[in-house]
DNA sequence: GGCCCTATTTATAATTG
DNA sequence: TCAATTATAAATAGGGC
């Protein structure tokens, strides 16, 4: 609609891109505005521009359609989805946590060589800063590994984002009423 | 935009409505889709029909936009106990993240000073040892950093999952507010 | 960045089958 | 009860300021 036809595909200069999602943005909220009066129906819209600012649309509020979204979520009957492309995979961090695992190994490993290493020297000064950094390195390796810990704590949530979405709320949903 | 202009006022006619939400709804999910094609944006809406049904549209996900947003619209100050062993407070991880850099850029200055006096030894071997548990802790440093991006990249899921529906309603409705 | 203009494309209200 | 069609209103691309 407009002097030009135009591709849907990513536009490729960046200021043309962000007058065209100011122009659209508006247009996608007055139509969404439009549809919650003309059909009483309540809409939630949430957008991030390519700056990454966060503009949002809600009738009566995004919360309100947002909270009944998600509970209506929880037992997926009637619900129709379209989600486009790039599911988040979390598969990658729990792999990297195992990585992260065994490379805290090794480095404990060598961290005792390191100790045996610095006994052969007598450089007082030299030996204080040698110190200072294996110290260093012990108390990083223990917050890595709090961290670590931490991080598999959290890991069952984690998990949940890896599944489709549907699954996500239901896991989700079982959790809350556990606790 | 049809055959007669008509004013956005509530359709009287239950059909009539309902075959405007639907005409509607596809529309909106459109435009949506190309502001999120064309912009590179992510997009989030949740529309329920007169008839109370629900459907969605995100880019890359629904919930990924939602959690976004909320993540960046939640303050701290907000922040309502919820933890039980079970869920994990991702402001805890937030700090340790925090703690891990400045801890990561005390390493990295460090490293400098043991590489200085690293070589004022001459041992062949223990020098291969040193260079080793240097080489190591480099190594370990990059993997900490590029999993806590990642960590950060997940983030938003992660605190999306955690969050019990009220507490999110409270968030996004002071955002509404500020917009 | 924002606001106007307007040729043109797009969405859709009303109609038809 | 719709899906398709079509005439028309609305959105907007490209411009200028």
């Amino acid at each position: 609609m407009g002097r030009r036809k135009i591709e849907i595909a990513r536009l490729t200069d960046t200021n043309n891109r962000q007058v065209t999602f100011s122009k659209r943005r508006t247009g996608l909220f007055k139509k969404a505005n439009e549809l919650s009066i003309l059909c009483g129906a309540e809409v939630a819209i949430v957008v991030f521009s390519p700056g990454n600012k966060p503009y949002s649309f809600g009738h009566p509020a995004v919360d309100v359609v947002a909270a009944k979204f998600l509970k209506q979520e929880c037992n997926p009957n009637t619900s129709q989805s379209v989600s486009s492309s790039k599911v988040v995979n979390i598969n990658k961090y729990n792999k990297q946590l195992v990585n992260f695992a065994s490379q805290l190994r090794d480095e404990q490993e060598k961290g005792a060589m390191f100790d045996e290493t610095i006994k052969q020297f007598a450089g007082i000064e030299t030996l204080t800063h040698l110190q200072m950094l294996h110290a260093s390195l012990v108390k990083l390796k223990e917050n890595v590994r709090s961290y670590s810990r931490d991080v598999e704590a959290a890991e069952t949530l984690i998990l949940f984002s890896e599944k489709p979405v549907k699954e996500v709320k239901r896991c989700v949903s079982k959790r809350n009423k556990k606790i």
